[in-house]
DNA sequence: AATACGATTGTCT
DNA sequence: GACAATCGTATTC
């Protein structure tokens, strides 16, 4: 329902802004595997890499929709809490044939852009619009300025 | 070796 | 709106 795109090393919001330490090691990885990192001592947070081996891009997973055994999840930490994601889920691929995937048809009719969440820090490259969430209420907080996209 | 702080969330006022 | 919880990283000394 809401992810974000964090295109680091330029970006000054992502991990990946001061190059590669051993924790952005992943984002530096191949694309399809999971880049997982706890916050605040307390959450983890899950993102899934973007772009081939070199180039340190990800999507951090906001919010998902609530069944199929997921509970009600708005927001990177509970999402992770709730899917029991945690560090040793770190490089995982997520692609097949490790993992099974299954197209249960949902295409969200609308998707917004809008800032990002919790990126104050990030000097000129806190406004940009690299937050997409559908209209579901199952997102991490309210979309407040928004730029519309059609959906597929 | 020491320090400052975070891609968050819940609680209290 | 303010602030605590809690610890791995990155930075600084």
């Amino acid at each position: 329902m809401e992810v974000e795109a964090y295109l680091g090393p330029d970006d000054r919001a992502a991990h990946s802004f001061r190059g590669l330490t051993p924790r952005t090691a992943t984002m530096y990885g191949p694309p399809g595997h999971a880049y997982v990192y706890l916050i605040y001592g307390i959450w983890n947070c899950v993102n899934v890499v973007t772009r081939p081996a070199g180039e340190p891009q990800a999507i951090l997973l906001r919010a998902l929709e609530p069944g199929l055994g997921v509970d009600r999840c708005n927001g990177p930490g509970l999402l992770c809490r709730s899917l029991e994601i945690d560090r040793s889920s770190n490089g995982i691929p997520l692609t097949p044939p490790d993992l099974y995937l299954i197209d249960d048809g949902f295409r969200p009719a609308v998707i917004t852009a809008s800032p990002r969440i919790g990126v104050d820090y990030a000097g000129d490259w806190k406004d940009r619009p690299w937050r997409f969430a559908t209209d579901s209420a199952h997102v991490s907080k309210p979309v407040l300025a928004v730029s519309r996209r059609s959906g597929g």
